[in-house]
DNA sequence: AAAATAAATGACAGCGCTGTCAGTTTCCGT
DNA sequence: ACGGAAACTGACAGCGCTGTCATTTATTTT
């Protein structure tokens, strides 16, 4: 037999309502009458009903969270930061991997009917595409996006930004402190602001230093380890071998690592390599990965911060929410240390 | 203003509760009314209250899984194997990572209260603990577990079965096979049944082999790169260096890996070293490893199968549910190929 | 000590749907 | 064409909680 709040009530010698209040920690309950109230909840081993509770105030403590992405450590990282923050609160995450096929209605629909959330986060490239913004604002469904971007003038206080650009020009700037003139870069596809923003600022470094970059010495492929490799190869093969290769991500990066073995070339003797995301494998290839740290953990819980903000109505929501990642120098650049 | 089911009756002309039947597939609809209805359903845009629909059926179409995992490609692979399932019959997942702090009450309460859920999958270690387990059967939680055993006697209709042993002795064997005597193991802890398992099948064919395996050829360490890491330097150091090395999984081994290198050893002419998992970076390491895959994927479509069939009860849940690793060969035992 | 104010508690309706069961229509065999 | 079974549909209660607002009790003010 399931114990409801009529019983506890009983018990306790008190309303149901006065109970309803105990276990939202409602603000104008006795101390005596709490205390009461909780041992009636101990005793009798009660847990509200959660269906019946957001039935009746038609609030959710649901959060999901939309990402379409292979990397395994970047969505345990959203995800774990996401809890970080929901936990505290009492919410929980239902995640929502998003196959490329589907059509914005297949996506709201199950938001609505699953378990009617409270909120979403997104992620790129979700984050990025206007047409699924507004019809969540439509639909009424709040959200907040984890964007690739510089904090703008105008803030939108749906995002968390990410300044992909900057991350880039540092080790971009690395590269060339360490003497390279003839650097290429491998890139993910434009399909993510992100890439497009590590190649601007690869690019802003490149001007910058007088250093002329020629079309063949960029390629945007797929944010994988065996694009990474042929890229790798190709690039590696050519007569005038560049002496260093930035790649968009440290999956890229080991592919690259990869071709230069194949090639008999040493890094960082033949040819230096530097990734992005100080993803754990950046620490585990040999050599070790030069990389930019782009906290994911730190990033998502800004983001879980903000859309409860916005989903209880308390808390600031104006403060601008920003994230700069920042060089991690390793053996593939520098060498032994 | 939203749209409820008494909008969509007035509409259609029928009664809220034909409404109702179509909306949940229903079989006693006429097919005349059944279209009538999903064109006023259609019309008006209307999507049931997800809160009171659980609410008035007491059925929640929420799932859990709970896991304590620092390996975020497991995760994600049971993740995704998970919502492969789910999607179909429109239930939704929401992840718990559990930290080894949190007590039995905790992970309840948040079951309970968080969404209520239909059911929970368990993964290594909360599939072996038979206290959590009871509890669950107490607080009527359905429940599935993935359990690292071979297919017992007396078979539980909650488990699916992960051979981990039989992936064991099938790695140990090549190895055996490939001439080395002088074998050691870098395993997992024993808080993991498959830790244990695998150390089994190891010993079990090295017995078989008539090979001694000294106590100190015999590592356990966390499942992580740097305690691979670790061990390996221990290993290779000794004055009588084992020829071979069975790492407890892919991580581990790729420590090992790195610990062959630091020595200046080469893989695999100077030491040859095995994985466990196929994990990505099996493929990505240098060499690539020998290992034995495990689809955590299909395993995962598995249990939540299991589990679907149990909270809805149809479905037949007799049948053993039961996964056997298989090895893959790679350079990291047999060199180029 | 009475009046005015604030704090604490309770009564009650109703959220939007589903389960139960009774009522109505259709179908079939004879 | 008729009775009975089967298929379909609707009326209605009520799930367990929260929001609103009235009521009671404690606290402060004059």
């Amino acid at each position: 037999m399931k114990t409801t709040i009529d019983d506890v009530a009983a018990l306790a010698g008190v309303s149901i309502k006065t109970v309803s209040r105990v276990m939202n920690n409602e603000p104008a309950v006795r101390a005596t009458t709490r205390d009461k109230v909780m041992k009636a909840v101990e005793e009798l081993n009660y847990r509200p009903n959660a269906a019946a509770r957001s039935f009746a105030s038609k609030h959710s403590f649901t959060i999901a969270v939309l990402y379409d992405n292979p990397n395994a450590y970047y969505v345990t990282d959203i995800q774990r930061g996401l809890l970080n923050c929901l936990r505290r609160q009492n919410y929980e995450l239902i995640i929502h991997p998003v196959s490329a096929s589907e059509n914005y209605d297949d996506i709201i629909s199950s938001l609505k009917l699953g378990a009617r959330v409270a909120g979403v986060v997104l992620t790129s490239p979700f984050s990025e595409d206007q047409t699924l913004l507004d019809r969540l604002t439509q639909e009424d469904i709040a959200y907040v996006k984890i964007i690739s971007s510089a904090l703008p003038d105008d803030i939108d206080e749906h995002a968390v930004y990410v300044d992909d650009a900057a991350g880039s020009e540092q080790i971009s700037r690395h590269l060339v402190q360490l003497g390279h003139r003839n650097i290429a870069a491998v890139m993910g596809t434009e399909s993510h602001f992100s890439s497009i923003q590590r190649l601007e600022g690869f690019k802003r470094v490149m001007k910058q230093n007088d250093i002329e970059v020629p079309e063949t010495s960029i390629i945007a492929s797929e944010y994988t380890f065996d694009a990474g490799q042929e890229a790798g190869i190709k690039l590696l093969s050519r007569a005038s071998r560049p002496s260093a290769i930035l790649a968009g991500n440290d999956e890229l990066a080991a592919g690259v690592l990869s071709a230069a073995r194949q090639l008999d070339l040493k890094c960082p003797d033949d040819v230096v390599i530097a990734g992005f995301e100080n993803s754990p494998f950046s620490r585990q290839s040999w050599p070790q990965l030069t990389t930019v740290h782009q906290n994911n953990i730190y990033i998502a819980e800004l983001a879980a911060l903000r859309l409860l903000a916005k989903v209880s109505g308390k808390g600031d929501t104006s403060e601008p929410l920003s994230y700069t990642p920042r060089l991690i120098v390793r053996e593939s650049t520098v060498g032994k240390v």
